[in-house]
RNA sequence: GCAGCCGUAGUGUAGCCCGGUCUAACACGCCACACUGUCACUGUGGAGAUCGCCGGUUCAAAUCCGGUCGGCUGCG
């Protein structure tokens, strides 16, 4: 089980300071939750998490299940036992996997889409299913990317697993979706995720803390339903899931999603924004009363050679940096910027050493948290 | 000195025997762009060789023939 206490309520926006306890030990939110899909921080050592001031981890709950499966992980005593991760974990239910090999897949789009939608074109009408995987009423099949055996996870299936990974927190089965879906086809998928956040509840038989999902898409009066009926069925605290419009009027529909939902939500749990958290993103979403947020970003950014800075993200693989005598980011006070030059990283990556990738994602993850505990601060101060 | 093998983008190779479908392929490298609940040390795209050189045969030569230069190996 887990608590959560607020400390602190933001006088000038909806923004709170809080703890979250956990079996694992606390977390102080608002905070960024790092991403280790396979239970590993790309990269990183389990030593290295807390050095980069990551508090908490979210595991996937599909890509364990496929390997190397959840009995073996249960066999040694659950995530934690098994892999030594000395923080908190969350697994994500296996949900977002709908989306990304499906239609996220087809059509090349992440969850907040790079163009204006237009309702008339790109529509994903109702009953469509995405190319590779079929989406039925009880649950989803797959195919293995590993060895393209069939695999079906619905809210039962996925809630089994979460329980035999033992994190501290779960999701329930959800279907992430398009936005490039119209709106019958999300009216019909958000009853659909509705019955499945009611199965996953009626699934849990363990004292692990379960999250439920809002979903509901671009479409206001669908996302205050959503957040609504997920209020009312007694979660341990709530993930804001689903596309979240575009990235047109600097992303207004996400911000207005947050509007919509998070005032409808019992107050006292916590609420994980789902996929999303790049550093122009982190104070506007704690401003809408957002808790937790995970992303890739600093750990992929990382390994594909892109370092963050106070003057913006830099391409380390560009020949250029060969002859940068500076830090990554001189004001950094992380371990990589007090020991590494640019050069230096520049010439590692570009050799494909792998330390490379470990000083870009151990540095984007410090850079990233460091971010977010000035948010904490700010909240703390009054100044937000 | 003789014989054999080899010489194709920055690098390593495929194609050559059975000329045209080679406006020359692949891998790595290079350049650019992308990446928000990670199928991700990934993905997409681009630039780059007139096929060692000269000549011949042919409607047509990276491909056949002669010469030549360079490299490797063997024999002397």
């Amino acid at each position: 089980m887990i608590t959560f206490r607020i400390l602190k309520k933001a006088l000038r926006s909806r923004a709170r300071l809080g703890i979250m306890a956990t079996p694992h030990g606390a977390v102080e939110t608002p905070a960024m939750v790092g991403v280790a899909t396979q239970a590993a921080l790309k990269c990183l050592t389990n030593d290295e998490i807390p050095l980069t001031k990551t508090q908490i981890l979210i595991a996937n709950t599909f890509h364990l299940h496929l390997r190397p499966g959840e009995q073996l992980i249960g066999r040694a005593g659950g995530l934690h036992k098994f892999s030594g991760i000395p923080v908190p974990l969350m697994t994500d239910s296996g949900g977002y996997q709908v989306f990304s090999l499906g239609f996220g897949r087809d059509t090349k789009t992440g969850k907040i889409a790079k163009t204006a939608h237009k309702d008339a074109e790109a529509s994903v009408g109702r009953g469509a299913q995405p190319k590779n995987i079929k989406i039925t009423p009880d649950g989803v099949r797959f195919h293995s990317p590993i060895d393209g055996r069939e695999i079906f996870i619905g809210p039962k299936e996925s809630i089994r697993i979460q329980q035999k990974l033992g994190g501290d927190i779960m999701f329930t089965f959800d279907e992430c979706t398009s936005p490039f879906v119209s709106r019958s086809y999300i009216e019909h998928a958000l009853r659909q995720n509705h019955r499945w956040a009611e199965n996953s509840l009626k699934a849990r038989s363990t004292d692990q803390a379960l999250f439920g999902i809002v979903h509901g898409s671009r479409f206001r009066d669908l996302r205050r339903a959503s957040a609504n009926f997920i209020n009312g069925l007694g979660f341990d605290g709530f993930g804001i899931g689903g596309d979240l419009g575009d990235v047109t009027q600097e992303k207004r529909t996400m911000i207005n999603i947050l509007r919509w939902t998070t005032p409808l939500l019992d107050e006292t749990k916590p609420r994980h924004l789902l996929g999303i958290g790049l550093i122009e993103d982190m104070e506007r979403i704690v401003k809408e009363g957002i808790d937790l947020f995970d992303c890739t970003e600093p750990t992929r950014a990382g390994r594909h050679g892109i370092a963050y800075t106070r003057a913006g993200r830099i391409d380390l693989s560009k020949a250029i940096f060969l002859g940068d005598k500076k830090p990554l980011d001189p004001q950094c006070s992380c371990g990589v910027c007090a020991a590494y030059k640019r050069n230096y990283l520049a010439h590692l990556i570009r050799a494909g050493e792998i330390t490379g990738l470990r000083h870009l994602s151990f540095h984007n993850l410090y850079f990233f948290n460091s971010a977010v505990e000035k948010i904490r601060e700010k909240i703390k101060k009054g100044r937000m």
